[in-house]
DNA sequence: TGTTATGCAATAGTAATACTATCATAATAA
DNA sequence: TTATTATGATAGTATTACTATTGCATAACA
């Protein structure tokens, strides 16, 4: 039996479902390959369409510009990797091994993933995810697209870590904060190693490992 | 007696020094002023030579590009900010008493700084940083910009830090990835709080003293 | 005093970007 | 079969991000 995980989309974010036609499909696919590999701000819907030869305007009957497309993009990974961190850490009780899951998720530090949504390589996403997620909320349309709830899936990721913290110790104060620390620094940290390695401890060394000791003992100490 | 702090920049950042004319610190002052308010992707020099009553061609003889302009002013940033961080932790020999410093300057949680470079409120150009300086790294330019130096004030302030970190625990082997963490915390705590409150643990307070406590707690704790 | 840099304004022009609109045709669903 | 919908083809617009040229005013210099 094959399990495929579907995740619900903000509507707001798409003018016609990309899932529902070979065109949209290839439209993301695509999309997320080039994104990753050029930046959101040399991407245009034109090189897309080139790409995919077909035109700008029927891309455009899809997404109104590329900055939601991206937002497309980031919703769903944020909430696939929401859906791991609970399919992994259910049924776990052992506090210790459930920050190493989730920090194991972040970093996708992890074969074993749940397939589904974009046809692309889930770490080819990621990468795109570390380089230009920043951008989406660092924008002058921050307020605008919050009002939308584009960022619902972000938020949540962030709220059930801190959940999370929260339960291993009721006292803590700062769970949110620490939570959206070591979501944006496990993003960060990956991104400095690789391209300011000055910034990092471990320069050099592609080993993630590194980065998860770090972000445990950041977490372990914080919430003692 | 009167002190006037002179701030080094980068020379490849520009073609003509802006310090050196009327029309160059409007640049940076008028510069400044609109990319703070309106994000770096919608500033054009068009818009500002009609606000300077000036022309674009006169701005580009100053500025290759929008991005340079950015990263001159983050330069002037960053190297001010590692002055004051000195400036102020000298003499000073408790080691909780500099880190109280350390996040007062990254906090901008201070009155009294040492004045000088271009002319404007210095919480304006606080403000530009924290929604911009991500931005200027997160590019696909990353690797061509720092090969010509122009993350190295960025690297220095983090450097500076990381060493502070290692003078109060030299056995902590995460020195810069805490600084790291610690110089971009500060800036996207705040701005959580303004933008996105429920990745934060005190919405609606305006309040920086929250994030300075959660910050130290970060530290204090970590360098145990 | 005339000469010469220089700094700046004015104007023009280009390729690319970020769209919008219209119309024809191909696929498909009723 | 007809009606609907999706896509393709083409065109067009305002803005952006520049580059290039010329000419004028002023300050420096000889």
């Amino acid at each position: 039996m094959q399990w495929n995980l579907e995740i619900k989309i903000n509507e707001k974010l798409y003018l016609r479902d990309p899932k529902s036609s070979e065109l949209g499909r290839n439209i993301l696919k695509e999309g997320i390959l080039m994104i990753e590999e050029h930046g959101i701000e040399s991407f245009t819907f034109k090189k897309l369409a080139q790409q995919l030869k077909t035109t700008e305007s029927s891309i455009y009957r899809y997404f109104e510009n590329k900055q939601l497309l991206l937002l497309y993009i980031l919703s769903w990974y944020w909430q696939w990797l929401e859906y791991l961190i609970v399919y992994k850490t259910n049924n776990i009780s052992d506090t210790g091994k459930k920050i190493d899951i989730v920090l194991d998720v972040l970093l996708l530090n992890t074969q074993d993933y749940i397939d589904g949504g974009p046809d692309v390589d889930k770490r080819v996403l990621h990468n795109l995810v570390i380089k230009e997620a920043s951008k989406s909320y660092l924008s002058h349309d921050v307020s605008t697209f919050n009002e939308n709830k584009f960022y619902k899936p972000y938020k949540d990721i962030s709220i059930r870590i801190a959940g999370l913290f929260q339960e291993i110790n009721p006292e803590y104060k700062y769970s949110r904060n620490l939570a959206s620390t070591v979501l944006l620094m496990s993003r960060n940290l990956y991104f400095f190693m690789q391209n300011l390695p000055s910034l990092t401890d471990f320069p050099g060394t592609k080993e993630v490992a590194n980065t998860k000791e770090f972000l445990k003992q950041l977490i372990t100490k914080s919430l003692v």
